[in-house]
DNA sequence: TGACTGTATTCCAATTCAGTTGAATAGTCA
DNA sequence: TGACTATTCAACTGAATTGGAATACAGTCA
């Protein structure tokens, strides 16, 4: 672990966060951190039409998020790093954490008039 | 922390990755990681023009990710968001084990021939 | 006020990306 | 072989994003 990034990296990380930079591809990804899928579940699950579904799940295993396992006509995927759970879970954290803040704020904001904090 | 990812949350995720799916954000933050910055320091940290890294830092600031203190003509930029340190840490972390794994397939390869693993 | 410095904004061209549609491929069953 | 299902591929459209050049703006100093 360098002290600073190195500037090689910088396209790297860039390049995984671009991954999970896009609403469809995170649910995407939900639906497999739940285990594996095969493309007609992800797609029930999602809600976004199957062509769209394939190919993201095409830029997700060529990114090597998932991994692809055929068994007859279906293609089942999963989730195949362990860094995708990692990030999600931070940036959800700090998710509700800003949300809760906000919350605090406005409750204080009430407080000042002597209210109790409800609406 | 929610069991599984709300769907409310997805907009929300994607567009904090987005904001570091980035080469060029990506060499800002890491400029500010440093301690504050005005943009004249940055530019020069990032090798990046003026007007560009003014537009990033913008974009950084409308997301929250960054904050703004004006001081005379200079406009000094800081970290504002404790996530980005440690995603940043997280990927590159990763980025470090993968190669470090590429090497030792590397090794394991070559030692079928009985090498010393040396080029 | 006028010159100067640091920063922000606007406009533009090029690129990239998400989503849709329609066709193609691969595996199964009769 | 032929019908059928699951999945992928290719082409297209519209929208978003990027970087660069030029310009505008804000604060300081003489």
């Amino acid at each position: 672990m360098p002290a600073t990034i190195p500037d090689a990296f910088l396209d790297v990380m860039a390049e995984k966060f671009r991954m999970l930079a896009d609403p469809t591809r995170l649910a995407i990804l939900r639906a497999l951190m739940q285990g594996e899928r095969n493309v007609t579940q992800v797609v029930e699950e999602t809600g976004r039409n199957q062509a769209n579904v394939s190919k993201h799940l095409k830029l997700l295993a060529d990114a090597g998020l998932v991994s692809r396992r055929k068994q007859g006509l279906q293609v089942f995927y999963r989730l195949d790093d362990p860094l995708v759970d990692r990030l999600c879970k931070l940036v959800c954290e700090t998710i509700v954490q800003d949300a809760q803040q906000a919350v605090e704020r406005q409750k204080s904001l009430l407080s000042g008039w002597g209210g109790d904090g409800g609406a």
